[in-house]
DNA sequence: TTATAATGATACCAGATCGGTATCAATCAA
DNA sequence: TTGATTGATACCGATCTGGTATCATTATAA
């Protein structure tokens, strides 16, 4: 099934959160994963993987937390998605082409890049921002039936 | 990395190969496997995918092998692709809804659905007619430099 | 100073997937 | 009968996946 992580999920689910806060707040990764029902433990590792990536600020200590590094007009789903996943190469031969032992001739080659193109270009279309007016709660429960 | 299998890789390759032969003749997968460089074995499994899915048409025996079961302008990339892979969800959540907790609330849910939708779309729109037209060798030796 | 609460960094685990190989049976033409 | 093909499995080591656990580091607050 061809499909990001379980991972990558969950840290689209932690930055949509965040977007939901109020500018400037923190949130603690127990909150993130009680209120978006995601095991603890992951969204520490996510976490992790997002402030190298620099989507988000952390602090740590007795008031510390996490924050978004950016607004979310500028914090993209492509973003994102690469920064658990690493390239959004649709197939590997478009990030090493030198694996195809084809490639002049493979005539398959320019319709995957063609392709794996605009899906980055439609994950870099949606903004965190854009997505959090779309209705969501600043916690879940709030609007939940 | 977000990409597909090398399976499905090889798979494409396979198609190319029969779409770039003249109509009603047939391939084996020796020879596929040779002309293309993919594993012998590997290219028997990925054979017998793609016939259970109804993309290609095998013979046994002694004069047998492998041929399209549609003319090459019917068999899309996505066939392809789903045919190895399963499902292109992009997110397991387009696929069975009912896994992300979050659902009414969670507004990444759409942006998922859009995504993975003109993503299919794209891959819906590539024939192999298209490839074969674009340059394609029916030998890849032939156009090597 | 001490207690507490948070992140940083690893290490670990069982299970699934991946890429590849191997084997034997069934089929068909020569 | 022989040989070449596909069908169907089974297997392998390596890697990935989803999840858990542990200890160190940092900073606030009593
Ligand atoms: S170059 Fe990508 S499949 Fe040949
Ligand atoms: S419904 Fe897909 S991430 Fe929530």
């Amino acid at each position: 099934m061809l499909t990001i992580s379980r991972e990558t999920d969950y840290a689209a689910r932690v930055i949509l959160h965040l977007a939901l806060q109020p500018t400037g707040s923190r949130s603690t990764a127990r909150q993130i994963a009680e209120l978006r029902i995601i095991p603890r433990a992951l969204v520490r590792r996510i976490v992790t993987r997002l402030a190298t990536a620099g989507l988000i600020t952390t602090a740590r200590g007795g008031d510390g937390g996490i924050t978004l590094a950016r607004p979310p007009t500028e914090i993209t789903l492509l973003e994102v998605v690469e920064a658990l996943e690493g390239p959004v190469a649709l197939n590997i031969c478009t990030v090493e082409p030198n694996i195809c032992p084809l490639m002049p001739a493979c005539t398959v080659h320019e319709a995957w890049v063609d392709i794996r193109d605009t899906l980055r270009a439609n994950l870099a279309r949606i903004t965190f921002a854009a997505l959090a007016q779309k209705g969501g709660a600043s916690s879940p429960d709030t609007t939940a039936r």
